[in-house]
DNA sequence: GACGTAAGAAACGCAACGTATCTTAGGAGC
DNA sequence: GCTCCTAAGATACGTTGCGTTTCTTACGTC
């Protein structure tokens, strides 16, 4: 299979191995992917694997990022509470129960290694997120549904927060229930609740 | 070292297993706890721990369960802030990184074994504190700090959550800043919101 | 005192780990 | 276009822990 072939190097490579990656995590799960058979998929070798990343935690990080879509704005859905709703609903749809599993699984490898720990809140601590409620809620001052109210780090941490435990102990997918529960619950009163502290 | 001993049977046997797996996960942690070194160290055998527990998992859950502290009142310290900063305070004590790294492995398993996410689902659901919660608001509203205000499940499982996600990301132990900035920016700003709402 | 259940010991095959060794392809440089 | 050196790719290794099987023997029961 090999031998006519010519042999992938660099980016090429690497990108072979992060697909290959994701597409074995996408069908086997990260309890029971293996380096074997990433590199196997990949049409390579351990050796090239460990060459490039240290644990497999760290390897699916890689292959985990290189699937991280882009982030799009925040469309303007008329109300608070529907804004949240579909970010809610937009991060839930990606953290379906393979990404569950995956993030369970490394963030139980993250002890280990703690370079993975590293890598772990990178991404999760998610810049993007942080600028979306930002839109989010500048949109909703602009209506008048809120005062205006800084918004402390672990606030806009929080709904990740809330979804990954929500997933990890229930299981996905969430129902709209759910998501409903935590932005009318939860992420609504809390924001209503910084608002009031600090505007008044 | 057996020979001339005797041969334990039922619930002390039983026991003996479940303080040496605690140990274990004292000295080792959950990622490098074996069967075989719990096995060693309650001088019994694979086999008879197999025969009890379906996976190490399970096995680690039972031995948590049975350190479980029994729960205790909440003291009233004279404000909000200090009652959830105490609760806060007692809640992280108890999760150190032992317990920490132990309940993201014991997650990242529970997909695999079903079964496991119903006994982990079990033991962080956490009746005693959803009580203790019930009496700080309650204690708050008396002293005129709050509006009564009913607290979903969520809201009551928050907690945790908070303080489970900020230890698996940021590692144990959580200093008292943390601790504070998580009161502080979320806890107090969501219980008065959810106030807001319901009283006014 | 005989019986049956389960404890305890030992060994098994299996799977994946992470590494070491070796050959060889292919890009870089003169 | 030839040489050199890096890194790809293949293979095999020892190790570890898994979960199971088999067997002996202690202990509680009747």
């Amino acid at each position: 299979m090999t031998d006519t072939r010519t042999r992938r190097r660099g980016t090429e490579l690497e990108h072979a191995i992060l697909d290959a990656a994701w597409a074995e995590l996408s069908e086997v799960g990260y309890p029971s992917l293996t380096i074997e058979a990433v590199a196997k998929r990949a049409g390579t070798s351990k050796p090239v694997i460990y060459r490039r990343w240290p644990s497999r935690a760290a390897l699916v990080i890689a292959a985990w990022a290189r699937r991280q879509p882009i982030h799009e704005a925040a469309p303007d859905q008329g109300s608070l509470r529907a804004d949240l709703l579909w970010l809610f609903t937009r991060i839930a749809t990606r953290m379906d129960a393979m990404m569950s599993q995956t993030i369970a699984g490394v963030m139980a490898e993250a002890f280990k290694h703690p370079e993975v720990q590293d890598l772990l809140r990178d991404r999760l601590d998610s810049a993007p997120l942080a600028r979306t409620l930002g839109t989010i809620v500048e949109n909703a001052v602009a209506r008048g549904e809120l005062r205006p109210a800084a918004l402390p780090r672990r606030v806009l941490r929080l709904p990740l927060d809330l979804l990954r435990s929500e997933a990890i102990l229930c299981g996905t997918p969430l129902s709209e229930e759910t998501l409903a529960a935590l932005v009318d619950d939860v992420y609504i009163p809390l924001l209503k609740g910084l608002a009031a502290d600090h505007g008044h």
